[in-house]
DNA sequence: ACTGATTGTTAGCAATGTCTAACTTTATGC
DNA sequence: GCATAAAGTTAGACATTGCTAACAATCAGT
């Protein structure tokens, strides 16, 4: 038996399987961070265009307290990744696939606010909650929270 | 009155301060990303000398499900900043501060984990999902959710 | 329609976090 | 105690996200 006998990798490992549970929560936390941004910024390009017509990205970047030019260099990747469209000096559009997405991350947001707001918690405090957690959420959490909305 | 009169900036800001409340929750979701990763990682070497005497790359990696390379750049960071104390070959020891940071982690995780499970949902969904939200609960959310799990 | 203000883009820098490949050190087992 | 296996480090690549500075395009008001 070597010193160090911990779990990880007793057996060979057939080849990448994950080593133990944890690590798989990690891994999905990680995808999950990396939706993140994606999410945030469809979600609120969806919201500028509902109130006011368009989404620029000085609003974009005034909303989400960044720069211009990173909002610039964000937005290509969006485009890159099929979210949303965009002509230079123009405004920014959702394809269906970012339209999707929005609708997706908005449900979510507002379930998680409203539960947060029904457990007991302030207004502002709750949109800042909420804004942290609502990418971390699973679709069963998601239920359990409505139900609660529900009931109470 | 300009074309797209959005609420940012309408008058000049004396200096930096943030256009909105919306700009501010993001910022301090980006605060808490940028945090997140090395209280995942002080959290773990807290587990593994709690359990195993010591901490190690190796296990650290296996946990995180990351490369040993990509365990040792991150433990570089959270030398520098003071969490954690490293000897080349050697394993990880925490610093009073790391050994804080991580009993905080703990706290919060062990709450919000309580909580989802007092809620209803399955052990295994809320072990993932609290190890996701975790990092994004404020102080009053916590207190909430301890509130909640007492009188369940 | 010109001019100046606003908005958007590009280029270039820095930090982070991930990887692989190559190398070094430490530990194990005979 | 030597050879091999396991663990750790370093170097270098790449993507992402932030920034500033410089430049380009569009818009607004006269």
């Amino acid at each position: 038996m070597t010193q160090h006998d911990l779990d990880p990798q007793t057996q060979p490992a057939t080849h990448d399987r994950p080593t133990d549970a944890r690590a798989e929560a990690f891994q999905g936390v990680r995808e999950a961070r990396s939706r993140e941004l994606a999410e945030d910024y469809v979600e609120l390009i969806a919201e500028l265009i509902h109130d006011h017509g368009e989404a620029r990205p000085v609003d974009i970047a005034a909303r989400l307290g960044v720069k211009v030019p990173t909002v610039s260099k964000t937005l290509d990747r969006l485009a890159r990744e099929g979210l949303i469209t965009r002509a230079k000096y123009r405004s920014v559009f959702l394809t269906d696939d970012g339209r999707s997405l929005a609708k997706e991350c908005r449900r979510r947001h507002e379930i998680v606010l409203r539960f947060l707001i029904s457990l007991g918690l302030d207004p502002e405090t709750a949109e800042r909650d909420a804004e942290g957690i609502e990418h971390h959420v699973s679709e069963r959490t998601l239920a359990l929270f409505s139900a609660f909305v529900s009931r109470s």
